[in-house]
DNA sequence: GAACCAGGTATCATTATATAATACCTGATA
DNA sequence: TATCAGGTATTATATAATGATACCTGGTTC
């Protein structure tokens, strides 16, 4: 155990390029509660020092990635960040293959209408058709949750042979987000093995006490989940019995339909 | 004029990283029809040698900013770029105040809804709400185009002090995407004449041959426009007419509604 | 209004680190 | 089996990144 040798496995190999891997570190300091940032706080919060930190900051900006306030110089950041979601939009085939059927559902439904996929052990929500005064409006593109504290996440895992599944269950982070998410793995699994049987997961109040949150996998060809179509209902205007009359059934056909367009260029 | 000089101005300077640069430039490579690249793709793509195209691919794959394909070699988008769309989200404030005037006025029109910031001589859509089976759907968050051949750019232009729109007008970037794509300055200077009397832009069939785009500017506290408020309608079901009488006044309204909200923590 | 300080900017010697050439694999095609 | 394109690995070399330090600037304190 060389504690010491700082940079081993991979990243001691003439094939990584430090400067662009601390370069990248600047890009991600930002995020929802670190919207503006000097460069000390750059440095701060990605442990460079501050001539890296400097040097750094100012190649990004150069290259706009960065915008810099000329009067507090604080850096933000800049127009590219999206065009970059934007060129991810064209490589993700999930994403234009759903996006018509995410509008029909959300028309016929007036609810807000998420996209999520799988990322290891995360959802992260590509998608979003905010409808409705939407309270939790929020941003929601581009978040990147714990699949296990999701309903989205926990339609997914419903989806693998029992081994990984259990695997998820005992291993997977969890983050609470509310007085009521679960954190008790037991009661996860309960709601995962329901989710098993039914083939959709439902749950309320785990990222916001108001909301009731429906989900439905979207399978490959082998029946394995990598995404799935999630609805967010107000727990004011809404019972669960209700969301499981009324929403669900549409959002199951809406994933149903997108799965099996697994069709692409592969055998 | 060193002509030989490679990397003279800022960029020749110990405050400038080049190896982040050229990193940048692999993150660039990727868009509309560049979707998953292969090494030598890469190359071609940032005229970088093979073995520099090696090394930063492999250190972008490392830090998970693309994705492998194992199988093929070739590399993608990663999820990490949705995550930088969503940290742009929070640092844009006009993004969070719009939201909900534009989902009000995208379930009263039951039409699509842009929002677009300048971004110097280029509009760029940092929201959309997508509604009726929009035939022209298209993923069109992050997408940048040349402010004059864009309704929401006009519109904003037409907000600038005469000189600065004439110079705007006479030397910002065009270009054609459709048949009737106006790609004549002077066609361009009366569209924005009249944007500048009816505080709105209106156009047909420049970004899509059976689409009626009509935009309103959403303004400073000095009047000028840095972003507006754009609806894209079917020509095909709606007249130019029909569109001013109906559509744009609910535009005007939320756009309006919007504006004066710059009273962020600033004197 | 002088002294102080935090934070941004500029400079520079030193060598770590990125480089590009080259050789080596691999798997597809003929 | 031969050929080839494209991906992977290695290495000597010097370029280009480093981080310490010094210099500005503008805001705050007494």
């Amino acid at each position: 155990m060389q504690s010491r040798g700082k940079r081993l496995d991979k990243k001691q190999n003439t094939l990584y390029v430090g400067s662009l891997a601390k370069g990248l570190r600047l890009l991600r300091a930002f995020d929802e509660t670190h919207t503006e940032l000097s460069l000390v706080e750059l440095a701060q919060r990605t442990g460079l020092d501050k001539s890296a930190v400097q040097r750094l900051a100012n190649t990004l900006h150069i290259e706009g990635m960065l915008d810099k306030n000329p009067v507090t110089r604080r850096f933000r950041p800049s127009h590219a960040w999206l065009e970059l979601a934007y060129a991810y939009y064209w490589s993700d085939q999930l994403v234009g293959q759903a996006l018509p059927k995410l509008i029909d559902l959300s028309q016929s439904l007036g609810e807000t209408v998420n996209l999520a996929e799988r990322s290891g052990d995360h959802i992260i929500y590509v998608n979003r058709l905010p409808c409705q005064r939407t309270y939790f409006a929020a941003t929601v593109i581009g978040r990147r949750l714990p699949a296990l504290s999701t309903s989205s996440g926990r339609a997914m895992i419903a989806t693998l042979p029992a081994d990984e599944r259990e695997e998820a269950i005992r291993t997977w982070p969890l983050k609470k987000f509310t007085a009521r998410t679960t954190m008790d793995r037991t009661s996860i699994r309960h709601s995962i093995d329901e989710a098993v049987e039914k083939g959709y997961a439902i749950s309320s109040g785990q990222m916001i006490l108001s909301e009731i949150a429906v989900a439905c996998p979207i399978r490959d060809p082998n029946g394995r989940a990598f995404a799935a179509v999630q609805c967010s209902i107000s727990a004011h205007t809404w019972t669960h019995e209700r969301v499981e009359a009324e929403i669900l059934p549409r959002v199951q056909d809406t994933a149903n339909a997108i799965s099996p367009a697994s069709q692409a260029h592969r055998g």
